[in-house]
DNA sequence: GTGAAAGCGCTAACAC
DNA sequence: GTGTTAGCGCTTTCAC
C-alpha cells in the first residue's frame, strides 16, 4: 500500500499522456487499441485504481446516493472481540424469545430497494444510521459525498433537511406527504388501516376493536390511526368507548401493551364477543402475541390480532399475523429513483409518491 | 440547487480567506470566536454544504469503508413503480408460503455490524451488492473510492482483490482463513458443526444422519462438512454408507433436497432408527422443513432437522429450528475493526479473526 | 489568529 | 487519435 499509483504513474509507464489513461477508462472505444493495451497493461502491472474522489471533483458528480436512517441504538458493544477458544462451542437451549431482537428488518428492506434501484442506474450507495446528537452533523457530512439523499421521515429536522436541499435532491421516505417542498415516497398507510380494520368489523363482527398506536411523532401511526376510525365511522361504531393504547413500535413496546391490557381485564370479558387488537405495526403486534401466548389466550379463537408493514416475522410467527403489506422493497426503489429523476432534470416540482399495499390475511385473524 | 456555494463563497461573505472557512470547520478552536461566528454565519446563509469529494481529496482520506457482497438476484424488478390508486387496497390470504423470500438476512446482520461500527469508529459506510459481470468492475469502482474494503468471501476473484489490496486495506468476510495475505474474518464453522452433529449422535442416537452439504464452492460449507466428518469419526460412525444431498444455500434449494428424500425413500423406513437431516445453513433446513410438513413428516418425532447461521426466522420457523449460531453482527463489527485497525497501522501482518458460535438447541432438534 | 499558495488525482474542453 | 491545460473544492504547510 505504498503511495497508490496514479494517472501520471500509468501515463508515464505506458507512454502517454493522462489524458489518454482517462480516456482508456472512462471510453475505451475512443482510443487506439494497440495504446488502450498499453495503458491497461500498466494498470495491471501498477495495481493502478482511480480515485474516486478525484474523479468525482473533476467531474462534478460522484454518482453515489445516500440513505438515510436513526440507528439501530445497540451501540455500546463490547469494544474487544474475542476469538473463539478453538473447540469449545457451548450449546444452549432456546425455548423462549430470543433475545437479539432485529427490530430494523423495515429498514433492512427499504435498503435492498435502494441498493437495487441505485445498482440499476448506475449509482453506488451510502448508507448511514445516526444516533443521537451526532445524527445531524452526520446527515450533513454524507450530503457533501453524495448526488442525492434520501432521508427516513422525523429522523433530522427540517432545517437541516432544508439546508441539504440546496446542494442536492432530498426525497423523505414514509412520511405523510406534507407541503415541504421535498420529494415524497411513501404507503397508503390510511386505506391500508381501513381495509384492514374493516375486515376485522366487516368479516368478524368486532363492534369495540382495541387499537395500539404507535409513538405519537409517527407520522405513519398518524395516517394509520385516521384509517382506523374511518373504519370505524363507516361501520357506524362510536369511537369514545373504545379502548387506545400506545406503543413505540417495537416488539418490547408490544409486550408492554399487551400485559397492561391483560391485566387491566381488556381482554378477559369474552362475553362482549369477540376482540381484536389492531397494531399500528407489525413489532407491536408480534409482542402482542409473545404475551398474549404465556397468559394462554388463544389466537384467533379469543382474540384476534393485526399488525401493519409486513415484515418478515410477521409470516413466520406463531400464529402467522395478519397483517397490511407495504411494499419495503419498492419504498427504497422508488427513493432512489426519485432523486434520479429529479438529477436528471432539476426543474422538475416536488413529487409526491404514494405506493400501494394490500392487506394480508393469516391466522391471527382470518 | 444552484451552483453549491464553496468556501470561496463563505470566505467572501465572511471577510476572510479559505483557509480560515476551512478551519472553523476542521478545528474551531483554532480561531477566534468572533470570526468563528461570521462564517458560520454565512454557512448558514449561504446553505454550505462542504464537499467530501474535494475534502478527501485534499485530506487524501476519504473516511469511508467500503463493504461488498454477492446481490441479490431480484433484478428484473419492474421498472415502473405504481402509485396506488387511492382506496383500492387489495385483501389477500396467505395461507402457504411467503413468495417473496428474503434470502440475504445474513448478509443485513453483517451490514448491521459493519454500520455501527463503523460509527463507532468515524466512518461512513458505503455499500454495495454486485451482480454478475459487472461486479468486478464495481469493486474497482468502490475500491477507488473508500479507505478500506470488506468483501465477501468468494464474491470476487483474487486477482482483482491483490490488485485492490495493494491501494487499500482488504478484510474478506466468513471465508476460511488462507493463507492469501488479505485479513479474515470468520467463525468456527468446523468446531460449530462437529459439535451440533456430536449432540444428534449423541444424544438422540442418531447413526445414520443425512448431511445436506452446501454449494461445492463454499468455503463455509467446506469447514462444516468436514466438522460433520470429525462428529462421525469421534463415534465410529463410517461415512461412506450415509446419504448426502447439495442444496444451495436457499431455502428453495432446501425444498428440493428434502423432496429428494421424500422420494427416495431415505426417510420413511423409519425402523433404521432415528432419523436426522444436518444441514449446512438455515435457509436450507427451513426449506427442508416446509416439505416434511407437506408430507405430513413430523418434526423432531420422525426426523430431527437442524440448521447453521442463526438467522432470525429460524427463531420463529414451525418448528423453530435448532442452529448453530454465528455472531453475524459481529462479524460484520470485526471486518470494520480489522481495516480500521490495518488503516492507523499499515505495517500489520495478515489478521485472522475466528469467532465463537454456539449450538442453540430448538424444537426441531432438542 | 489569519492569509497565501501549493497541491490532492482526475475530467473535459480545446488544440493539433 | 492524442496531448495540453485548466480547473473541481478543499487541506495544509509556511509565513506573517
Amino acid at each position: 500500500m505504498a503511495k497508490a499509483p496514479t494517472v501520471y504513474d500509468v501515463a508515464e509507464r505506458s507512454q502517454v499522456s493522462i489524458a489518454t489513461v482517462s480516456r482508456v477508462l472512462r471510453s475505451p472505444d475512443a482510443v487506439r487499441e494497440q495504446t488502450r493495451e498499453r495503458v491497461l497493461e500498466a494498470v495491471r502491472y501498477l495495481g493502478y485504481v482511480p480515485s474516486g474522489n478525484a474523479r468525482a471533483l473533476a467531474a462534478r458528480r460522484t454518482n453515489v446516493i445516500g440513505l438515510f436512517f436513526p440507528g439501530h441504538d445497540d451501540l455500546d458493544a463490547a469494544d474487544v472481540i474475542e476469538p473463539s477458544a478453538t473447540g469449545e462451542v457451548p450449546v444452549v437451549v432456546d425455548d423462549g424469545f430470543i433475545g437479539q431482537e432485529t427490530e430494523n428488518l423495515y429498514f433492512d428492506e427499504v435498503l435492498r430497494g435502494a441498493e437495487i434501484e441505485a445498482w440499476r442506474r448506475g449509482f453506488a450507495l451510502m448508507v448511514a444510521a445516526g444516533r443521537g446528537a451526532s445524527r445531524e452533523a452526520l446527515v450533513n457530512d454524507i450530503a457533501g459525498r453524495v448526488d442525492g439523499l434520501a432521508v427516513l421521515a422525523r429522523t433530522v429536522s427540517d432545517d437541516l433537511l432544508a439546508h441539504v436541499a440546496r446542494r442536492i435532491p432530498v426525497v423523505v421516505l414514509a412520511g405523510s406527504e406534507r407541503d415541504d417542498g421535498f420529494d415524497h415516497v411513501s404507503a397508503s398507510n390510511g386505506p391500508g388501516m381501513r381495509t384492514l380494520a374493516g375486515h376485522v368489523i366487516g368479516k368478524h363482527g368486532v363492534r369495540e376493536p382495541i387499537y395500539v398506536a404507535g409513538p405519537l411523532d409517527s407520522p405513519d401511526d398518524a395516517e394509520r390511526h385516521e384509517g382506523f376510525r374511518e373504519a370505524l365511522r363507516a361501520a357506524g361504531i362510536a369511537e369514545a368507548g373504545l379502548t387506545l393504547e400506545r406503543g413505540d413500535f417495537t416488539r418490547e413496546g408490544g409486550r408492554a401493551v399487551a400485559e397492561r391490557l391483560v391485566a387491566g381485564g381488556a381482554l378477559t370479558q369474552a362475553a362482549a364477543g369477540r376482540r381484536a387488537i389492531i397494531c399500528s405495526n407489525d413489532q407491536t403486534a408480534l409482542g402482542v402475541l409473545d404475551v398474549l401466548e404465556t397468559h394462554g389466550i388463544r389466537v384467533p379463537h379469543d382474540v384476534l390480532v393485526t399488525g401493519f408493514d409486513g415484515i418478515a416475522a410477521a409470516a413466520h410467527s406463531r400464529p402467522r399475523l395478519t397483517t397490511v403489506h407495504q411494499p419495503m422493497v419498492e419504498l427504497g426503489r422508488a427513493a432512489v429513483h426519485a432523486i434520479t429523476a429529479r438529477l436528471d432534470d432539476p426543474t422538475l416540482g416536488p413529487q409526491s409518491l404514494t405506493l400501494p399495499v394490500r392487506v394480508v390475511l393469516r391466522d391471527s385473524c382470518p
